[in-house]
DNA sequence: GTGGTCTAGACCACC
DNA sequence: GTGGTCTAGACCACT
């Protein structure tokens, strides 16, 4: 489910935040969910553990997972502030379908793609 | 217009050719418009000419942007072809969504900041 | 009332000492008002009662409470002494207020936060 | 200048945190003005550079420093949004302000020590 | 066992 | 020189 690539530039604990984050938003970790611990994480994708622990400590701080010391890490409530992310993905939204409609898709096409987002990644 | 982030990880002409692409789709330059000649734009950037010119390459590879030896580099007409870009930008509009609904948004909230695609970048 | 939070780093004592002291000089607990005994609050915050009894014997070497032997711990009189306190208070008085300059609020703003010191915690 | 207690139970990187945007906030790291170099800063406190660089990474994320790779970290311009600080400061600033009451202060004396928010530390 | 902090030391790209 | 990332390995408190 975690795939990282070392040929991306971006840094491997962004790659893993990416793809903790797509876990826990597809509702592949529904919320309360156990997240493997960071020892677990770091020998299955053999990272360092500091790596993974920074990755898991962003994600606490932009509220996609919760980590309680003794206990684990787990999948968060969904909440519905993140102002900030919200923009930010609004943003991507609109250049996404720009692009989109610039390569001929029509309005009814885009709408389809959302609706029948259920399939894989 | 285009602006380089050199804290981004990605390489500069990732970044030169996300922004021409905007540029391109976004109707600021208009089907056969002309760019900047790769030399102007790598001096009014400060950025060594060969990476421009990799992001000219590689946008013409991509039909955004039509390159004429001797004339100088200008502004596809509109393509609907490109089914990976296609594919690509599908995936990450479903994403896109998916976690909006996670934050809360509603479909129509989502819809609408579809419709209303004007505003900033 | 109580709050313990085991993913702060200050220890227990410390915690109970600031909720026990936040309910005296709040008014919570007017003087005189009984405090739950040590072994009362030990049991209904599952803290070990050594733990609480620290809280109780500092807060009185501080005056915000006193122990009575067997008849239990009660809220003291406002103490108008307590150099010591007084200075560290101000202290973050001014740092705070210093902060908020800084962030934009002008000390108009900042005289209604206080006079309207009200709401919750 | 920078301070630190192995006593204090909160760990280095956030006393570190403390300590800069203490000077960046009263002004005696003006906005622009240059701080010292992780390793310079890391060196001078003998504690490891990593845990330095945890420190302005963060005083990063909250907008009180900026950093540029290859140039160094500087203290940030001033900005007015941040709500979530401002709430934070606000209560405290509550909460001071009641217990300075419950010591006996006036609210003149209070508002007194806020104008002349003047010397050190 | 868990998350969290810290150290020591390496490497990278950029200036 | 600078910030940034990553590894390896240690220690702590808590469950």
């Amino acid at each position: 489910m975690i795939h990282i690539d070392y040929r991306d530039p971006r840094p491997i604990y962004e790659q893993v935040k990416d793809s903790l984050r797509r876990l826990v938003v597809s509702g592949a970790l529904p919320p309360g969910e156990k997240l493997p611990s960071v020892r677990e994480l770091a020998t299955a994708l053999t990272i360092n553990p500091n790596t993974i622990q920074r990755a898991y400590r962003e994600l606490e701080a932009e509220d996609y997972i919760v980590s309680v010391p003794g206990k684990g890490s787990f999948a968060a409530e969904r909440r519905e502030e993140n102002a900030e992310r919200k923009r930010e993905l609004l943003r991507t939204l609109r250049e996404t379908c720009r692009e989109l409609r610039w390569l001929g898709l029509s309005d009814e096409e885009i709408a389809a793609a959302i609706e029948k987002e259920s399939e894989g990644t």
